[in-house]
RNA sequence: GCGGACGUGGCGAAACUGGUAGACGCAAGAGACUUAAAAUCUUUCGGAGCAAUCCGUGCGGGUUCGAGCCCCGCCGUCCGCACCA
């Protein structure tokens, strides 16, 4: 019996609309199953979606989709992270409007989501540039200014003159401004600040509970925090300055005082600055290093370089020691003190710095089995634990003891009105700026006022909206030249004011929509209630590269909301998945700079001679196959969903990224691979297509005896590994298991499509294929609603629940165990399950292949591992 | 420099808690069907050997009845952070 091949462009399409008809993925809130909150990281609109994408949502539709048959109600909802600079540079290049720009992307790539059959529900859709969104925002941003977790303050900035912007450390590559090639300036800006640091400890802390993040995450997070444990130390000023009388440096070696000869401090530190005014050198010294500041890779190399100030300091441990402040380039205004104290025996950099200056190097710990009479510090530092030495009253102890020691001394002891130290804790994490002198962000809704100062927008007053009319001919912030949009009364005073012209940064908008998510419908920024209900996000799913940045203010914003009243957790993010990337082989011709890469679309490859060559469609030009990397427009290396949807359908393209790789590694995208996917899907069609009309006839009965038993044994074994992949997210293996499967019932299949298979059978494969369709569906959902039409099943898979394995089905009886003799194995052993230890010896002794292998030989031990293996020890 | 992960056939990968290494897919070879091609089906597929068998999970050691997995020491690849006091 011949049938059609399947068509994925008649079927998708077509249950696409039933599903949508029947509003399957709308979610109610208050739906009394238990909740289950599925969420694949929301794309930035740039224009089309890309493989990455694909693979994401196919990840997270398999989930849901899993998820939603196991009798959860699941939220799977879509979004758009759509402002930020790319529309920007679009309206420079194009005159087109941002708002145009970004809206008409939004629209592209919701179609081309929508031919992926997921199963979201698109009833709950926002976009952050929509101003019912931004308005929110600008309500949760006064919020946390009432909190206290904004704040103002001048901070340096990569400043692009050009531009007339301020620039990412991200965007400026070495040292010129990504778009401008200007080389960019550090400005000093009044910027707004979201108070992180406030968290740092809870942030760190909290990191333990998140036993469904991978490790790695968690300790990138652990490691950005950088928690370390020290002390504030004040040095008294004996001489240099009359304008102040200490100097603190913050130390987490304070056990090395002893091995201390010089004092180091930033150039932006107020010592320095007074010392620059009184010295040319010093200015000229500190310019020299604020300079240097920008090029992040010639801080590498860079020579350890200082100045000596003149001013001089007391040791904190011995009143007649004094020793020299010097401003140093390799030390940090923003962390700390911007002052530290130099131990050049215990630290390479102290100790270059101290061979330059001749300062003296005097060894005070050495390793614990080191002889004190002659260890000494040459041309490397040691800065291991150990021993104290030339310590005075430390000498002997351990550097933990040591520490403990000087802490407690210093703590004790006071300069001045206050203790000469006190034991700090010190985070490298900082506060985040989120300033934006930018059009396409969210605006910050502050006013500020020459009589009252900064005055937050009254809520009353909220949306503050971006304004249409707005021009990108020249550089710069087109707010900022807007010819009445600045201009704005006072709430408080009424007098002329001005509109604070910067925007937030893109990650705000992305810290908290998964809870915009739970209620978008509301008029606060969150129905506390729903918000509650529904996170944490069971399962969060994108990619490493946002490993640090958006999951961590997405935590940050959660306490942020908790303590402004919107929520009440503390943790967004129950489990996290980091998928990996989608990558692609290169294709080139031309060298160096007149290198040219040819997009796959456009080549052809041959095998010839087992070697794999590559030719131009147009030219039959040979080209060179290059390496594989990610998929990138800039290397042509593309392949665009759409021709794959459109030429093999949506179900092979998603079966193709579940398969092969481990979700969280990268998947190389070749041709014969979604060939090979696209087999599979025409397989299973024409396998249960062709046995419709009899396997129709029965009812699906799976069989505990007979020829059949070994069918229904496969299905309900698969069922049940498959059940376990897809909570683990082990996509490949389940992809693995079900192409066994569909072997494993292609000749029963075609001996019920011959009519050669009786009713028992027939009815145990009906069971199978049903299973199977099943356990496809999260998968390859269209080809799984025609599968189960074709069977003349009513209803839909989409609304179907997951089926229950049979356990007898699944243990096996009669098991084969492996038998060793020494380790290597000799012989198999088939044998009942459950049978005795003893037992399993004796049969296993009585196998001809032992026998021959023992030749003669008593056996010593004979080692059974139940239901694993035996092996005998000669 | 610091921190982390990973090294298994021609390729992507499986392998439970230390228990038959290479499931499944791709590529390749042989064959069937066809005027031919596509599609489909059958079959082979880590290496050596006619075979019995031997060797084989980056390299060198170790623990164990038994190691891809555990321990020690190397080599390589990738990722993150990087003047953090």
């Amino acid at each position: 019996m011949a049938t059609e091949r399947y068509n994925p462009r008649d079927a998708e399409p077509r249950w696409q609309k039933t599903w949508d008809e029947a509003q399957v993925f709308t979610t109610k809130n208050d739906d009394p199953r238990e909740k289950y909150y599925v969420l694949e990281m929301f794309p930035y609109p740039s224009g089309r979606i890309h493989m990455g994408h694909v693979r994401n949502y196919s990840l997270g539709d398999v989930v849901a989709r899993y998820k939603r048959a196991r009798g959860y109600n699941v939220l799977h909802p879509m979004g758009w992270d759509a402002f930020g600079m790319p529309a920007e540079n679009a309206a420079m290049q194009n005159k087109t409007h941002p708002k145009a720009w970004t809206y008409e992307n939004i629209a592209t790539m919701r179609s081309q989501l929508k031919s992926m059959g997921l199963s979201l529900d698109w009833s709950r859709e926002f976009a952050t540039c929509d101003v019912d969104y931004y308005h929110r925002q600008q309500h949760l941003f006064i919020d946390m200014l009432e909190k206290g977790l904004v704040y103002r303050k001048q901070s340096k900035v990569n400043w692009d003159p050009v531009d007339q912007t301020v620039l990412a450390n991200e965007q400026v590559i070495e040292g010129r401004g990504w778009r401008s090639g200007a080389l960019v300036e550090q400005r000093e800006l009044t910027q707004w600040f979201f108070k992180i640091t406030d968290f740092a400890e809870d942030l760190l802390e909290a990191l333990d509970t998140l036993d469904q993040w991978p490790e790695k995450v968690r300790l990138m997070q652990k490691n950005w925090i950088g928690r370390s444990e020290g002390m504030l130390v004040r040095w008294e000023v004996v001489a240099g300055t009359a304008n102040a009388s200490d100097v603190t440096v913050y130390t987490t070696r304070p056990d090395t005082l002893f091995g201390a000869s010089f004092l180091a401090i930033a150039a932006d530190h107020p010592l320095a600055k007074e010392a620059a005014e009184k010295s040319v050198e010093i200015a000229e010294f500190c310019d020299e290093c604020r300079r240097a500041g920008t090029s992040l890779a010639a801080l590498e190399t860079a020579e350890k370089k200082g100045i000596d100030t003149g001013i001089r300091v007391r040791h904190p441990l011995d009143p007649s020691w004094e020793l020299p402040v010097y401003v140093a380039n390799f030390v940090l205004m923003d962390y700390g003190t911007g002052a530290i104290f130099g131990c050049p025996s215990g630290d390479q950099r102290d100790l270059d710095f101290a061979r330059k200056y001749d300062l003296p190097v005097v060894p005070v710990v050495m390793p614990a089995d080191g002889d004190a009479a002659t260890f000494t510090v040459g041309d490397e530092a040691y800065d291991g634990d150990g021993v104290m030495i030339n310590s005075r009253f430390l000498d002997g102890l351990t550097t933990e003891a040591a520490f403990q020691e000087v802490a407690n001394r210093l703590t004790a002891q006071t300069l001045g009105n206050a203790p000469q130290g006190e034991r700090k804790v010190n985070f490298r994490l900082r506060d985040w700026g989120i300033s934006r002198q930018r059009y396409w962000g969210c605006p910050i809704p502050v006013i500020h006022c020459e009589v009252c100062g900064i005055v937050p927008v009254p809520k009353k007053d909220l949306p503050v909206k971006l304004p249409d009319d707005v021009t990108f001919d020249v550089p710069g912030n087109p707010l900022d030249r807007h010819a009445t949009w600045r201009h704005v009364a006072c709430p408080q005073c009424g007098k002329d004011a001005r509109r604070e012209t910067d925007t937030m940064d893109t990650f705000v908008d992305s810290s908290w929509y998964f809870a915009r998510f739970t209620a978008p419908w509301e008029n606060n920024p969150t129905d506390p209630k729903a918000a509650n209900h529904w996170l944490p996000v069971d399962q969060y799913i994108g990619g490493i590269e946002h490993a640090i940045l958006h999951l961590l203010y997405s935590r940050f914003f959660t306490r942020a909301m908790r303590e402004t009243g919107h929520l009440d957790l503390k943790e967004p993010f129950k489990g996290l998945f980091t998928q990996g990337m989608v990558v692609h082989e290169t294709y080139s011709k031309g060298e160096g700079t007149a290198r040219e890469w040819i997009a796959p679309a456009d080549l052809r490859i041959e095998e010839v001679e087992g070697q794999r060559r590559a030719f131009l469609l147009a030219s039959n030009e040979e080209i060179k196959i290059g390496s594989i990397e990610k998929m990138s427009k800039s290397k042509k290396n593309v392949v665009d969903p759409d021709d794959i949807i459109a030429s093999y359908g949506a179900d092979t393209a998603r079966f193709f990224v579940l398969s092969d790789s481990p979700p969280d590694r990268d998947v190389i995208w070749s041709e014969s691979g979604v060939e090979g996917a696209h087999r599979f899907v025409q397989r299973t069609w024409r396998l249960i297509s062709e046995a419709a009309e009899r396997l129709k006839e029965v009812g699906a009965t799976p069989a505990k005896e007979g020829d059949a038993l070994a069918v229904s044994q496969a299905a309900h074994r698969t069922l049940k590994a498959v059940q376990g992949d897809f909570d683990k997210l082990a996509f490949n293996k389940a992809v693995a298991r079900i192409y066994e499967l569909v072997n494993t019932l292609a000749a029963p299949l075609q001996a019920v499509a011959a009519g050669k298979a009786d009713t028992a059978t027939t009815a145990a494969l009906r069971n199978a294929v049903e299973i199977l369709i099943q356990i496809i569906a999260p998968m390859t959902p269209h080809l799984a609603e025609e599968c189960w039409s074709v069977l003349g099943n009513k209803g839909l898979v989409a609304h179907t629940d997951w089926p229950a394995f049979d356990e007898d089905l699944v243990v096996e009886n009669d098991i084969v165990l492996p038998v060793q003799i020494n380790g290597k194995k000799r012989a198999e052993l088939t044998i009942a399950r459950d049978a005795s230890q003893d037992a399993v010896s004796q049969a296993a002794l009585g196998l001809d292949a032992v026998q021959t292998a023992l030749d003669g030989r008593t056996p010593k031990k004979i080692i059974v591992v139940p239901q694993r293996i035996v092996n005998i020890v000669v």
